[in-house]
DNA sequence: GACGAACGCCAC
DNA sequence: AAACGTGGCGTTCGTC
């Protein structure tokens, strides 16, 4: 049944409904306060919440020990369904937009504590009605994938956003488990002693001074790019920029002394005692994550740069006592699901037990790991120079079923036509002025620099088109290993989510478990057995496997691939 | 002083 | 390795 959650007369009301979303029954009055505790009493397995926004309405849930097992999150569901291909036409994508379009509510605390939850739960009962209705939301949305013309995939597409919904949910609550006292370590062991802001560290200091020294310019400021290309192009090295790769091409007594300081001024700045002043609080840091916040369906996250934790300072994430980490990486993630939506059993088999790019090498397709990993990349990226693209080709003789699918997807793109993933999401299409500007370099005032101008936006975003529909499939076999993952650590261990197993990090193809050390195998194997369900929920029996590497650990630095 | 572009590096 | 996809984010620097 469904338990449709809204704002109104002051007061929540919980309106349940049945599963096809006719009246089932009376609407419950609920006081804020009591809120919590009615949704965490009532979240058996048979009820399904229903709700305008996730991270709106689980959070006090969360913060009072409860947790849902299912829920609906309207706002992103509506998302998917607004562009879905397969709802082209229906009443939903016909209607202007109105309030259900409109990003979520900012959440009032981006960074909470237990206790500010708990205020923020409190602090609830001054709201204003809503002004929306998610009854009827819901029973529209039912309607669109009822009448659309690929119903279980998209069904399953939003079942699996909206676990995904609680997930971020419940690792936003958990936290990181974050060792300040490791992390100043570190900084100090790299940088020197702690220093204000604004002041430059004692062994960045250091260094500078060396590059001064061996760019003879003792005005130089190693911070500024066009300062330091200047000062390069003085003492004759011939250099377009100051990035990393480049520098490294080069042979002169200041590279080595200008990468370091690259480096460490880096480190500083993403994630110095600033960062940890700023993001770390009672030993977790507490990524906000926007599910589905990327266009082709991964997530992004907000603030703290969650999803570009650098290698080097995972080692200040450190389990509590008496706790572990089961560390999980799909391998090869992204042309394993390529070779299976595209139904390519060469390149399936080419997977199966081993890591892919050697099968693809075994193949015969290529000769080395290397080649067989860029030219992939390749193909799923649409490169056409280098090593990789030279190498598509040979790759398109071996999978001819798998790169049929990008190269479809690419020739769509350049047409300005939308493509879907596996289950449904739906590319945008380019705006208004690429078509226009096709039209025009192609009619009778169209000169050939026209031409070569749009055939260059167009070959961009046959790129983009490649890159989505296996990027975006890749992301809901993502969903759905964390969604399946979650219910198998939930039935193990109900009750307040931190007191067993529980997600704590998420980044694409991966994802970490904070466990009591005595679970931690058991963990592992369900982890496991989640990537099976996931390869079977999205690809039924189609032969592929999805091998993890699967560690557990003390600390995230150790898990190193 | 606010804002945005350019630059550059991190993640997958 | 630039090339070749999706992002976040901090710095410098020019403009208003």
């Amino acid at each position: 049944m469904h338990l449709v959650l809204s704002r109104a007369d002051g007061g929540v009301l919980a309106t349940p409904l049945t599963d096809a979303g006719t009246a089932d029954g009376e609407p419950t009055r609920v006081g804020d306060q009591r809120l919590p505790a009615f949704v965490a009493d009532r979240g058996g397995p048979d009820v399904r919440w229903v709700w305008d926004d996730t991270s709106r309405w689980y959070p006090p849930v969360l913060a009072a020990g409860g947790r849902v097992t299912r829920c609906v999150d309207l706002r992103l569901c509506r998302r998917i369904l607004r562009s879905a291909l397969a709802a082209r036409g229906s009443a939903l994508q016909t209607a202007p937009p109105d309030a259900w379009d409109r990003p979520a509510a900012e959440a009032r605390v981006t960074r909470s504590t237990q206790a500010q939850l708990f205020d923020d739960a409190l602090f609830a009962a001054t709201l204003p009605d809503d002004d929306v209705d998610p009854v009827a939301e819901l029973r529209a949305q039912l309607a669109t994938v009822a009448g659309s013309s690929a119903s279980s995939a998209l069904r399953l597409l939003l079942s699996a956003e909206s676990a995904g919904a609680l997930v971020a949910a419940e690792m936003f609550h958990a936290g990181l488990p974050w060792s300040a006292a490791v992390h100043e370590r570190l900084l100090e062991e790299s940088l020197g002693p702690r220093v204000p802001y604004g002041v430059r560290p004692r062994r960045l200091e250091e260094i500078a001074t060396v590059i001064r020294d061996r760019l003879d310019d003792p005005a130089l400021n190693p911070d500024s790019p066009s300062d330091v290309l200047r000062a390069l192009r003085r003492a004759g090295l011939m250099v377009t920029s100051t990035r990393k790769w480049e520098l490294q091409e080069i042979e002169h007594p200041v590279i080595e002394p200008l990468l370091e300081y690259k480096r460490l001024f880096r480190l500083l700045t993403a994630n110095g005692w600033n960062w940890l002043d700023e993001w770390v609080q009672d030993g977790r840091f507490h990524p906000k994550y926007l599910v589905g916040g990327v266009i082709t369906g991964r997530w992004a996250a907000d603030g703290g740069g969650a999803m570009q934790l650098p290698k080097g300072i995972r080692g200040a994430v450190v389990a509590d006592d008496g706790w572990k980490f089961v560390v999980a990486d799909a391998a090869q993630l992204e042309p394993r699901v390529l070779a299976a939506m595209s139904g390519d059993r060469a390149m399936a088999a080419a997977g199966d037990g081993r890591d892919l790019y050697d099968g693809v090498v075994a193949s015969g397709a290529v000769e080395t790991r290397q080649q067989a990993k860029g030219a992939m990349l390749g193909a799923m990226y649409g490169a056409t120079q280098g090593e990789g693209g030279r190498l598509v080709p040979r790759l398109a003789r071996a999978f001819p079923l798998a790169l049929g699918l990008v190269e479809r997807a690419a020739r769509s793109g350049e047409r300005g036509e939308p493509v879907t993933t596996l289950l449904g999401r739906t590319s945008p299409v380019p705006d208004a002025a690429w078509f226009e500007a096709r039209n025009q370099a192609y009619s009778v005032e169209g000169t050939a620099a026209m031409q070569r101008s749009v055939e260059s936006r167009a070959r961009s975003w046959g790129r983009f088109t490649r890159n989505f529909v296996v990027q975006g499939t890749a992301a809901e076999w993502a969903l759905a290993w964390m969604g399946s993952l979650r219910a198998r650590l939930a039935a193990r261990t109900p009750g307040a989510v931190t007191a067993g197993p529980h997600l704590v990090f998420f980044v694409h193809d991966e994802l970490v478990v904070h466990t009591p050390a005595g679970l931690a195998d058991w963990v592992a194997e369900q982890v496991r057995a989640a990537a099976v369900d996931a390869g079977r929920l999205l690809f039924r029996d189609f032969p592929i496997t999805f091998p993890l590497s699967v560690v557990v650990v003390d600390d995230y630095g150790a898990a190193k691939d």
